[in-house]
DNA sequence: TTACTCAAAAATGTATACAAAAATAATAAT
DNA sequence: ATTATTATTTTTGTATACATTTTTGAGTAA
């Protein structure tokens, strides 16, 4: 994966850019046209562009052709409502194995979180930063990849709507409430946290999309 | 995706393959190999295999090369908690829509699941069928895509034991159960009565699966 | 004997070239 | 004028060929 940084490095900046709009939304991408774009041949574009459909990132546009993905409510409240099941219960995996050497890392990442000079981007990966050090000391590879491909999903969404500044406000605050959880092996109130916590940014999100979709 | 006969049918067949242990486990697949073995170039065999990569059939071995998942009792397990909790949370949705005609189709996947005389890929694919029917009319088509990539996942396990038998008559108990309490509206009862039926499989074949590693 | 280096091999990644399929444009018929 | 049909063009799918990387083995030194 890391390994081959010619397609990986394309991987990256192709969802970068569609991230940051730079590409025609609702709107066949072309594989000669990306290719000439990238300045790569068609393999490696028809390559990332799979991954990326996996991925969920780009859709099947008609009989020939993909197209980025449409972001709608109904599909960020599908990728909250999961993760609302599924993260508390990777963290019940988690919590037996928590050291303090991952509590004291999970802290440190908040204390960066802090920092009121993020970007967007910045903000969004120390959060996932943060999630995922916690879950993955649950050692459940599976149920740890199905959370990371949803976290995947849902970063299109993030840096979309400018609730960004109050979200990090009363995020913050649940973050330090989800690790005071933690640390004292209150299994049942972390997860409780966690899945409000989940809840609150979707509210958010999907009453903002919905809109943002009705004029 | 069915309008491709060529890679589609490379797709189906390679995985039918990887069920009936056609390919050799716990070894590095060579795309040279596959593809003189199906009679095509590397770039179909590339593109099926990242697919395949991608729907947890196959593994990165090391850093070139992909290598058929092995089946592990952790997997299983992680698989069927997921489903545990998906499952039963898309049937909310899907309640209120479901019409006479659905349930009528569904009582005929039932009916044609009691014929003793299927092949036990006949059985998966007839049980995930009545699952599926139920599941669509919830119109949540991105819960619904990520419990189809479970399942798909999960069908490597189906068959790998013989337990499919006693399986089968406790799990269409389960079945018409289920289809009643979704007739008489009653969702709490029929989410419960779905989670029992998901965990009682998956505690066969976890126990099966642990039991095949000790020795 | 063991470990290390370097060279040969094999396998993957990528580019170019060609074939098949799809989309589009243009023409003909009603 | 509108629709249907065909021809053209565009786009994707696949094969072949080449470059790069990885693996493997032999050979040498400790």
């Amino acid at each position: 994966m890391q390994d081959k940084p010619m397609a990986q490095s394309l991987y990256e900046q192709l969802k970068q850019d569609i991230r940051d709009n730079k590409l025609p939304v609702a709107m066949a991408l072309k594989q000669e046209e990306l290719a000439a774009q990238y300045g790569v041949s068609r393999i490696p574009i028809r390559d990332v562009l799979q991954k990326l459909k996996n991925e969920g990132w780009l859709v099947q546009s008609g009989k020939c052709g993909v197209m980025i993905a449409s972001l709608s409510a109904q599909e960020a409240e599908d990728l909250s409502l999961m993760r609302q099941y599924l993260e508390p219960l990777i963290l019940a995996y988690a919590l037996p194995n928590l050291t303090n050497n991952i509590l004291g890392h999970a802290e440190d990442l908040l204390v960066a979180l802090d920092n009121k000079h993020l970007s967007v981007t910045e903000c969004g990966e120390l959060n996932w930063q943060f999630h995922a050090c916690l879950y993955q000391a649950a050692n459940r590879p599976t149920l740890f990849n199905t959370i990371v491909s949803l976290h995947q999903q849902c970063s299109r969404y993030i840096g979309f709507h400018n609730t960004q500044l109050n979200y990090n406000s009363t995020s913050q605050g649940e973050h330090y409430q989800l690790l005071d959880a933690l640390k004292n092996k209150q299994l049942e109130l972390a997860q409780s946290i966690l899945k409000q916590h989940i809840a609150q940014a979707s509210c958010q999100l999907v009453s903002y999309l919905q809109a943002e979709n009705k004029p």
